[in-house]
DNA sequence: AATCTAATTAGATATTTGTCTAAATTATAG
DNA sequence: CTATAATTTAGACAAATATCTAATTAGATT
């Protein structure tokens, strides 16, 4: 289950940082990189973390690597955290 | 700002279980300790954790220390992720 | 083919985290 | 007021995490 991956992803300022900018729509890796003062190897590592907890999906395309949202997985989260919040509205 | 503090108290499957103990009601910290293999030292590391991340609340009595959720944080986070997810359901 | 560019991988390292044992604290009950 | 019980705190330590520099891979352009 890669569900505890999903919220160990998220647990780092960083990476939701990245999941932030990818709201707007797909980025390379250089591009989210410029966002932030780390090394290109450092982002590389978080999106390796985001891609294995299924939160961001790539594209390659010409020599760069789109990075996407995938939101399937949030939604698991949401469920996770609204059935602990309680059951006060069903319709989440 | 605590949402960081929530995210990664979040992240550890031994916390995440504590809280889902305590959505049946408070549970004092040894009753907690009984459902885990963990000594009692190590679930007190776990409950501070929580308690910073404002995830749930204590209530000495006798002296038992009791817990509970804390579920006006999570509302927090559901926000967070459900702005994540994009505008499909604005009833989070 | 040679080289440039974008990105990842490898290896090293300092910091953070989760866990334990032992000691300290705090309150209740004899 | 001493002994017991519930819990936390302190200190140690191994494992995991985030970061860097240097090296490698994979494509694109000349």
């Amino acid at each position: 289950m890669a569900f505890a991956e999903t919220f160990k992803a998220l647990a780092d300022p960083a990476r939701r940082e990245i999941l932030t900018l990818l709201k707007v729509g797909r980025m390379s890796a250089g591009e989210i990189g410029s966002h932030f003062d780390m090394t290109g190897a450092t982002i590389s590592y978080h999106l390796k973390i985001l891609k294995n907890a299924e939160l961001i999906y790539e594209e390659k395309e010409k020599n760069f690597i789109y990075y996407s949202l995938n939101t399937s997985v949030v939604e698991d989260m949401l469920l996770w955290l609204s059935d602990l919040r309680g059951e006060q509205d069903e319709k989440n």
